[in-house]
DNA sequence: GGAGTGTTTCGTACAATGTACGAACAGGGT
DNA sequence: ACCCTGTTCGTACATTGTACGAAACACTCC
C-alpha cells in the first residue's frame, strides 16, 4: 500500500520527491557529472536499484531537476506592472541559476518539460499579453528576455569558481600569452574591470536587463 | 623524424588536427553524446589508444572543437562601423550554434580557451573600444551581447529538430496538458506563432540584435 | 647489412557508469 | 493458508575513458 496521499512521511519510505532532492542536492555539492545513480542510492541510504522504482530512468531525473529549479524562480503575478513583473522573474532566475549552475547545462538537452516549469511560462506570456502586448510581440520579448537571462547564467557559469580567489588558476594558463602583449584588450578589461577589489560579475546582469526593459514596449 | 613542418600530409598519418576534424563531424551527425573515443578511432580507421598520442584526454578534444566552432564565427575587423561589425559578428556566431548545437551546452564546462577563441575575444574587445566605448562599457556591451547570442543559441538548441516536421513529438505528450485549457497563452502562441507556415524561430534573432545594438551607444 | 633511437600504433585491462531481468520480501484481503 | 500488489535489491552486461607497456615502424649512423 501506498502511505496516505502525496503529502510525504519523513522517515521510512523513499519517494519520487526526496529522490529528486537529494538528487539536487548532490548535484550543487559535486556537480552535475558527479551525479551517479550509485551515488544517488548511496546518498539515500539504499541501493542503486531501488531508485528505479520511482524514476523510470536517469534522463527523468534530470528533467525533474531541470523542473525543481524553476520552482524556484518567482512566477509573475497578473496584477502587477509588467516591467517590475518581469525584473523580478528576471533576477531570481539568474539567481536560481547561479545557486545550480549545472542546470544552464541541462535546459538544452531536455525536452520533457515539468509542471513547474510549465505553469512559470504561462504566467509569463500571461503578464506580458495583460500588459498590452500582442501575441508577436510577446513571443519576441519573451525570447529576447529569456535569451539574456539563459545567456548571462552560462556565462557567469563559465566563469572561475565564482569570487572564490579572483583568478589564479584560469590566470595562470592564460598569464604567458597575455605577457606576450598578444592581447592587450583581454588585459585591459581583465585589470581594470575583472580583477578590481569589489568586482562582481554578477552585477552586470542588471545593466543589461534595464537596457532591454527600457526598450520593450507593447503595442506601439 | 617528424614529417616536414606541421602544415599536415593528407594520406598516411595522423595528426591532432585531423582527430579535432573527425571529433566535429561526428559531433554534427551523431550528437556530441555519441562522440566515444572509440566511435572517434573507428571513424578515423584506427584503434583508440591510437588518438592518445595525438590528444591527451577526451577534455581536450571538447576544448578543440569549441576552439574549432570559433573558427567559424566572424572576427570583427578593426576599421569598420562597429554596429555592422557586431551585427555580422552576432549572425556568424548564431549560425555557427546552430550548425553545431551540442557547442553551447559545452561552452559552459570548458575553461580551457583555445588560440581562436582568445583572438575572437581580443578582435571584438578591440572594436568596441576603437569605437569609443570605456573599459567598463565594453566589457558591458560585451556581456550583453554575448549572453544574447548565446542566450538564443542555447533556446534555438533546445528546439525540437528544428523545423523537421513541425510540431509532433513535442505536442504529443504537451498536448493532454493544453487540451485542459490549463495553459491558454501558450497554446495561443503556439497556435498562432509556432505552428505558422513560414514560422522559423531563428529569424526572430534579429529582432532582438537590433533592439539591443540600438540601446548600446558609447560614451555618453 | 645491423644497431640504435625516436615516433607512432595498439592489445589488454580496469574502474565506473546506466540499467535489464528477475528474485526476494512486505503486508493486507480473502 | 493463499495470493496480490507494492517495494527492495543482487547479479550481470554493455559501454565508457584511459593507464600501462609492448609492438611496429621509420630513420640515422656505423
Amino acid at each position: 500500500m501506498k502511505d496516505a496521499g502525496a503529502g510525504g512521511r519523513d522517515r521510512p519510505g523513499l519517494s519520487r520527491e526526496k529522490v529528486l532532492r537529494k538528487a539536487l542536492e548532490l548535484a550543487d555539492r559535486d556537480g552535475i557529472a558527479a551525479l551517479s545513480i550509485r551515488a544517488l542510492a548511496q546518498g539515500m541510504g539504499t541501493k542503486p536499484m531501488t531508485l528505479y522504482y520511482y524514476v523510470a530512468n536517469k534522463d527523468q531525473i534530470l528533467d525533474g531537476l531541470v523542473d525543481l529549479v524553476f520552482t524556484e524562480i518567482d512566477t509573475p503575478e497578473a496584477g502587477g506592472e509588467w516591467k517590475e513583473q518581469m525584473r523580478r522573474r528576471a533576477h531570481s532566475a539568474r539567481e536560481a541559476l547561479r545557486r545550480h549552475p549545472w542546470a544552464v547545462g541541462l535546459l538544452e538537452s531536455r525536452k520533457a518539460p515539468g509542471p513547474a516549469t510549465l505553469k512559470h511560462h504561462e504566467a509569463t506570456l500571461g503578464t506580458l499579453r495583460a500588459a498590452g502586448f500582442t501575441v508577436q510581440q510577446t513571443a519576441r520579448a519573451y525570447s529576447l528576455l529569456d535569451s539574456y537571462i539563459y545567456g548571462f547564467a552560462l556565462q557567469e557559469a563559465a566563469l572561475p569558481i565564482a569570487g572564490h580567489e579572483p583568478m589564479a588558476e584560469v590566470a595562470g594558463p592564460i598569464m604567458e600569452r597575455f605577457a606576450t602583449g598578444e592581447y592587450p584588450h583581454m588585459v585591459e578589461i581583465a585589470t581594470q574591470v575583472v580583477m578590481q577589489p569589489g568586482y562582481d560579475y554578477g552585477n552586470e546582469f542588471a545593466y543589461g536587463l534595464e537596457l532591454i526593459l527600457s526598450a520593450l514596449e507593447p503595442a506601439q
